[in-house]
DNA sequence: TTCACTATATACACTAAGCACATAGTAACA
DNA sequence: TGTTACTATGTGCTTAGTGTATATAGTGAA
């Protein structure tokens, strides 16, 4: 398996775990998290979202809009929430690694 | 260019920056820095050393062996040392990025 | 001479991302 | 009426990076 760093599913799945919505949505909401502007590209959702319903994290449904084109609207699913679990240990981890990474840094300059 | 996660990266640098050394060596080294044992793949240590080479930020040398075949010896330069410095401002924004998401996990459940 | 360890490197297949582009609905305004 | 802006989803092409396997080769012990 690739090692995907899982910033992005991790955070698209607590996004939807608050409330269902869609990627163009998602999209913005995402600079919560501290993605810079220019760092997202909206394919890449796209993309994502596509992948993560393949492997039934989420579910998806059309919804009508008041102003433009339908939206594929998403939900988390019970092996979303689990997936979700387990990146955030994978998250965690990965954090004391930046924490050891940086302490060694620091103590050589 | 690909986003990479520039842990790898960080690591080699802060190990080459300490001591010259091999790639074969700074395989095993590389789990003080939390890699887990299956985690890291020596052709990966062997491509990523030669790019970074190729970018200038380490030189290599041949040296003869005790035990076994020669050794290609890295060495950091003044662009590695820059190119370490941004990483771990890079990492220190990964680092709050990662606690941003772990809290509003926490805040969730 | 066979095995284990040391040491470096490449070939092939696959995944994921960046970028560009296609499609299409609504709404404002000239 | 047409043009622009914003909303919204998606695919095609190219490239970067990884995993796995494999090739090569030196040393030392059984």
């Amino acid at each position: 398996m690739h090692n995907r760093s899982g910033l992005l599913e991790a955070c698209l799945l607590i996004l939807l775990k608050e409330n269902k919505s869609y990627g163009y949505n998602l999209m913005n909401d995402l600079h919560k998290f501290g993605f810079e502007e220019d760092s997202l590209n909206i394919s890449v959702i796209y993309r994502n979202l596509r992948s993560m319903e393949k492997r039934g994290l989420i579910t998806s449904s059309w919804a009508e809009s008041d102003q433009g084109p339908r939206k594929r609207v998403y939900e988390i699913t019970a092996d979303g929430e689990q997936d979700l679990k387990n990146w955030i240990w994978m998250l965690k981890n990965r954090k004391s690694q930046i924490e050891t990474i940086i302490e060694k840094y620091e103590n050589l300059k």
